[in-house]
DNA sequence: AATTTCTTTGAGACTCAATCTCAATAAGGA
DNA sequence: TCCTTATTGAGATTGAGTCTCAAAGAAATT
């Protein structure tokens, strides 16, 4: 059995889910992946196999896995929002390039103690956070 | 003349633009509140006050005023997006209460300073960034 | 293995913010 | 006032994402 599918049982089992070829597909394409990407390529690299999926199957999917903590939702404000599997990763926010779309990930301690300072001086109790940094790579500049 | 216009009046003309009231309907909506107001709202307060005017016209005006740099829009990846003038404010970023959808201003120093390190650690030249916390207000705790 | 129950799937309809179209209207220069 | 050209607005369109509901399939029961 490939890799990490024990905790996709594990996961829908929890939920009251049923485990289906069409979850196993869109886990699959999702975990061996370390790009950021939109649903609609996750749906295409599907087909692309041979397995028959559908565009709703997917987003219903991803819901899953992000409600499960296992899967990132990058909204970066104009397109589709992207997608990155969580498993293995430590959290990071992202710098994205303006002209070319490239996006890295980067993470700074000093910054994630002084957002819980902020939370905690307005009196907020902080859930998540989004912190993107915009602009041109040192190939597009 | 109310105060501000000549702003106005100048940036048109810098765009070779033409000066209407429906644009000066809409600079004086988004100049005269501190609120984070979505496009529809704007477009009502107009109407409420017997300015003929059509969404159409409320999107292009803000797209103007969001090139010259006086309006900020805040898109926070549910709903439309909102808007803020940026006359004699300061930079800020924003905590917003995923409950009641309250939204408080903050600005730290050392975290645009720790953005800028890491735009040159990674070789980009940085434009803009997004920074929004998420979490419960006191009250919604 | 067959039956039953109840979830899941998928094609396409739908939503909704935002953009686009284009004929009618209005701004501003001559 | 006339003329040229930009602007407006009602409604159509776009596009990401969600919803619908009949058909297919998973799992529990016998």
């Amino acid at each position: 059995m490939p890799k990490g599918l024990k905790r996709l049982k594990k996961i829908l089992h929890n939920e009251g889910l049923r485990f289906t070829s069409q979850r196993e597909a869109v886990w699959n394409e999702i975990i061996n992946s370390d790009d950021h990407r939109e649903a609609d390529e996750i749906y295409m690299a599907i087909k692309q196999k041979g397995v028959s999926v559908s565009r709703a199957t997917v987003y219903r999917t991803i819901d899953v896995l992000l409600k499960n903590n296992l899967v990132r939702k990058l909204d970066l404000g104009v397109g589709p929002s992207k997608f990155e599997h969580k498993i293995n990763a430590r959290h990071h926010d992202h710098i994205i390039c303006i002209q070319c779309g490239r996006i890295e990930e980067f993470m700074v301690d000093k910054i994630e103690n002084l957002q819980d300072e902020v939370a905690e001086e307005y009196g907020f109790k902080l859930v998540r956070h989004i912190h993107q940094l915009f602009g041109l790579c040192e190939n597009c500049q």
